[in-house]
DNA sequence: TTGTAGGCGTTATCAG
DNA sequence: CTGATAACGCCTACAA
């Protein structure tokens, strides 16, 4: 071992490990020359404190599980950014593991985590909620050492387990809104992955808007999608082939309407003249589509953060919360009046 | 603790710790029925031993540390998933850090991480590749316990410092060659973050075919970048100021070409038809672009997946050696023949 | 085949 | 204010 450790410091100061180590860790009571001379050996030899050894003895890692469905994701790929420089300006760190959008590949990835003693877990889009409160090293109470878990999108599942989500519901609500103002009256919905709880907290939202507004509520509208390029891309041809078909679309989200658009484009439908599309999450990748997209912002990055907090402060014992942020409209031009209503 | 250990186990199998552990990590001279009573009890107690007790006795942490420059970048998580994927097949974890395309963070974020005693490093995107060897535990030799360090995109810079690399000049030249197939005389190239050292590879292979093929090498054709979609959107403008416009560009990246695809359908400039636009990566993203973008192919994933593979090796001791993986065009519609060709 | 003892680097609890 | 001493949970000679 090249390493330096707390004892070479303590060999070197002639003093003993317990005194570097209260020195280090700016113990009130120790002599300020003492303290002075240990921390400048220690800066010159470049110590830096074992985490493992750390962790081994307090019992705190200082280091989050962060779950993920897929980082490839633009949406994810930005909460997790959030996360990570909260958790950095909060001195954590994280552990990182990918799901694959697999349930039983999700529980595996937290359980591993778990094993690196993680002092919580954040989970970025979970398939499978329900699981964690089941988790044998969750489950035990009666413990003060419990570890909090923060589902991203989901509500809260149980005591220990926090949520930090948008309003989904009135973020679809808000788009449907927007399209019967614009004069749309057959207004599809794309739908993200079955069993979500933003799909179908979305779909809620969409259901709502289209009876306040008196908008055609067919069934075959609602079409089902799981929140990927591909998905957008295949639905163009359902709709078209609709009987009367919709004159607007409200994607699950940002990628799903991309890949529709890209459609449209290669099938020569006409955004928005022929057909108004909204998505869902505002990208930045958003910004920049043919044509620039309509879409309903998430606060990714804040939901990161908040992610990070709620469990630190969870940690600390406070009373956490389950937080619900809110979103909003950007409007750009991938939605418009449509055909008959000029 | 609620949490079991080794000692728990032992005392309900009236054994002594270390039969436990050897039993759990499968030592050969141990009996059957012994094994077997253990391994049951610890089932069903739901023991999973500690990773970081472990760690601290066997100096190995079986965690890498991964520092991107900004996961929202599709190339970075697309790389950052093939290195989980390699990481968890191996049996090992990423310790994640974020460092914004920025040189000391960067650095920041690696010590901080190597303070977790992580078994090796993966810098996916350094700014900051020549800190590496003189990082102060990086630097010591004579021990066996050299943490190996994978730089992607850049050469090898030192013995233990290995690199997992796209030939990025060939796949540069490969695009211009095919511009100027196509007629193309006038090229231009938008740069990435410079000092990178992917953007002076790409640029040298540019100019290397610019000259092959006796096209305009005027210097104003290269054009100031960083690699994000609000270069691309910005250098359109540059592009049509130039005294004849060029007809063609190569971009660094995917994403600066999505924002000058962007910029050219809001100033109605027809891609390919007026301009032909080719990227760099091939992003999921770049076929639902509009036009589908023609681009170079970088194997993103299989480059995570070498990255901690060769840190691996490494690990083992093995002779790593610095990997270069080769890349290919992907033709799609964003480039054409120029206007006065046809 | 199994148990005992020592130690990995730190922190924490006691005495002094 | 400082120094022993005992953990933390696990692994690994060395002994038996």
């Amino acid at each position: 071992m090249s390493q330096v450790s707390i004892v070479d410091i303590a060999r070197l100061a002639q003093v003993s490990p317990s005194t570097v180590s209260r020195a280090l860790q700016g113990h009130p009571r120790i002599s300020a020359e003492r303290r002075a001379a240990i921390l400048a050996l220690a800066e010159e030899l470049g110590y830096r404190p074992s985490q493992v050894a750390r962790s081994l003895v307090t019992g705190r890692s200082h280091t989050l599980g962060v779950v993920v469905s897929d980082v490839t994701d633009p949406f994810v790929a930005e909460v997790l950014k959030g996360a990570e420089m909260a958790a950095r300006d909060a001195g954590y760190r994280l552990l990182f593991a990918m799901s694959n959008r697999n349930p039983a590949q999700e529980i595996e990835a937290a359980e591993a985590l778990l094993d690196y003693e993680v002092d919580g877990l954040i989970v970025i889009s979970s398939r499978a909620p329900d699981r964690y409160a089941r988790l044998p090293r969750l489950r035990d109470v009666g413990n003060d050492h419990r570890i909090p878990v923060v589902l991203l999108n989901h509500a809260q599942v149980s005591e220990f387990i926090y949520s930090v989500k948008m309003d989904s519901e009135s973020g679809a609500r808000m788009a449907v809104s927007y399209l019967s103002q614009l004069g749309h009256r057959r207004i599809a919905f794309i739908s993200g992955p079955s069993g979500g709880r933003s799909s179908s907290e979305r779909l809620a939202g969409y259901r709502r808007a289209v009876l306040e507004h008196g908008l055609d509520a067919s069934p075959e509208l609602v079409i089902g999608g799981a929140g990927l390029l591909e998905d957008g891309w295949e639905t163009l041809a359902v709709l078209l082939a609709l009987k009367p078909p919709p004159t607007a679309v409200l994607c699950y989200n940002d990628l799903s309407a991309i890949g529709l658009l890209a459609a449209a484009a290669q099938m020569g439908v006409p955004v928005p003249d022929a057909l108004s599309v909204v998505g869902y999450d505002n990208i930045p990748l958003s910004a920049y589509t043919t044509p620039p997209l309509t879409t309903v912002e998430q606060p990714k990055e804040a939901m990161g953060r908040t992610a990070v907090k709620v469990c630190l402060r969870a940690l600390a014992g406070e009373p956490a919360t389950t937080t619900v942020l809110s979103g909003q409209l950007v409007v750009r031009s991938s939605a418009a009046a449509p055909p008959r209503a000029q």
